[in-house]
DNA sequence: CTTATTAAAGAATATATATTCAGGAACAGG
DNA sequence: CCTGTTCCTGAATATATATTCTTTAATAAG
């Protein structure tokens, strides 16, 4: 019976406390008792769940899948956004707000940010991000090589030069090819001063932002320029490869895919990555779902930025996210 | 469109602190931003109620109408009791108990406390006190002399020395009679050193532990041994008296109502307990929802101790407690 | 193109809260 | 009737949190 009396005066306490907003010394004062003791019967408060905090998430955020997502694949945070249609290009959009923003909020004083040139999703977040909002940045390091078409090496060259303008850092280029023509051509870039001025900082990269790339012949060879031969790509996926990020290739399981492709490739490696502090990817759209699984398999990335539609494949939660949802394949 | 990026972040810096259980440092050093703004991010989740807090009032504690009480009568505190019975019986030994914990937990050391002796409900308070849970008060004061039957004196000296005892104060006994002959009999009760030596300490009373008293002629004459003529008492309800404390007696609004009799009450005053820090009442029952009303607009009492059904009644919501009411007139 | 004004953030700091510590009492087992 | 043990306090203190202060930059008005 006196628990009953001790209850209720823990929950006066806590109702003084959290819907009163009193602070403890006065409510101490008020009660006659120490500092101390209301301090540990608020504590009480909750072990008796006499006080029960609830966080609602706001409409269009997905809470439950981003835990899911941490949990599944270890992951320091994720981020869901909201997606009316399970269509790439608006999931592209979204993804690159979200991930303007992320940067916005959390981008530190000089930090060393390594960008992964040529993700459309990554040029999404670059033309969201609200100039001066971020904090001032060192360097953006381009972390790999353009592709084919000189065209394209330009627009990787704007995203690279216009993110750091936006982040008042300065621009290192990768003035070379993602894929040499053989390993002897590699060494040769590699000598160039100024190339090698930019990879000696792949080390000192703070804060990657990747795509993830999935593995299908007809996207991937538009996107490399006809670099790889479809042989190669076969090669990859003969392999067991089901994915990239940076032209680092992996399977199902994350297990890195080596080929003769391999070799060839002058970007930041899979090593290098790993010992970035934060390795942010965005990702998100059917084609891509196995991919990014392989990728956070690969247990490289600490932040995934992805759409619900992928969360829900991605964490086997297809049919609880709310609105309408696909059964495609995963 | 960043406004949901910005509230994704609060729910998440929310979850971390309010379900995780993490610090607001640590979760500025795992965002990378700073702990202040972590700090403002919680206030703002809070602001916009993506942290909702419930304070799940314990079965049998009546966090509602102790609210009405406080704010109604504008008391310090108020306690409401579980009561399976609207019986006197059960109601006194339920408010003993509570008030027990209460002065077990609020009892501050030296504190002097004075107790109107007779009351049953006080008697029952006294009998819960678990021993040594209470700190040591200084003294223990009677604050109204005894009353008719030297047998019933008795009981008042005990239960005052036992307070005493239990709180490991020492007692101050009244030895007068609680309403002298007459006034000049009053005066000579005055004279007696011992008398004034415990009446001295009334304006020093930090604590006041008040019986509310009604007055039905019937229980009123016989509690007090037939001190009262039935016309003495007739005059206090004439004068629209509804009951008393300490033998102060008021109407329905708290005014004082003064009669010959009140010339010849040895105890404490209504101005004096109006000067304590904190004065107690215990009273519940039905025949007392007036007496206890009109004691509350004295304002002289800053906590009330009571049962669940005469809190509905004083509060006017005798419909809305949960279980079996009834509409006894108030 | 200036010059207020506002907003937002982190560093420094003030304030509030949690924890450690020491003391006292109840209890159990010698 | 003693211990040793546990539990419970409040005082002192360590720690965590809120706020102030300052800087920076954006926006609006002149």
């Amino acid at each position: 019976m006196s628990r009953l009396n001790e209850l209720r005066l823990i929950a006066r306490v806590a109702q003084m406390y959290h819907l009163e907003g009193r602070r403890q010394s006065d409510i101490a004062q008020h009660l006659r008792i120490s500092q101390a003791t209301v301090s540990r019967m608020l504590k009480k408060a909750q072990q008796e769940e006499i006080v029960r905090t609830t966080i609602v998430a706001p409409p269009g955020t997905y809470t439950d899948l981003e835990s899911k997502l941490r949990e599944r694949y270890g992951l320091s945070e994720a981020i869901v956004v909201e997606c009316s249609e399970d269509r790439d290009g608006a999931i592209m959009a979204r993804i690159g707000e979200a991930a303007a923003h992320f940067l916005e909020a959390t981008l530190q004083s000089d930090e060393i940010i390594g960008v992964s040139s040529w993700s459309e999703t990554i040029l999404k977040m670059v033309q969201n991000i609200d100039p001066g909002k971020a904090s001032k940045a060192k360097y953006i390091v381009q972390t790999l090589g353009g592709m084919g078409d000189p065209a394209v090496q330009t627009h990787a060259t704007q995203l690279i030069t216009r993110l750091a303008r936006l982040t008042g850092a300065e621009p290192r280029l990768l003035a070379a090819q993602g894929v040499a023509q053989s390993r002897e051509a590699k060494l040769v870039m590699l000598s160039d001063p100024y190339v090698r001025e930019t990879m000696d900082l792949f080390p000192k990269i703070t804060l990657a932002i990747l795509g993830i790339g999935g593995i299908e012949p007809s996207s991937m060879l538009a996107r490399s320029g006809n670099v790889f031969s479809s042989n190669e790509l076969r090669d990859v996926t003969d392999a067991g490869g089901v994915g990239e990020f940076s032209l680092c290739f992996f399977d199902t399981e994350g297990r890195t895919v080596k080929t003769p492709l391999s070799d060839r490739v002058i970007g930041v490696s899979r090593e290098e990555l790993g010992q970035v502090e934060r390795v942010v990817a965005l990702a998100g759209g059917q084609s891509k779902a196995n991919a990014i699984r392989g990728a956070l398999c690969t247990g490289v990335i600490d932040l995934l930025i992805t759409d619900k539609f992928t969360a829900a494949r991605l964490t086997g939660a297809e049919n609880s996210i709310v609105g309408e949802v696909e059964d495609e394949a995963v």
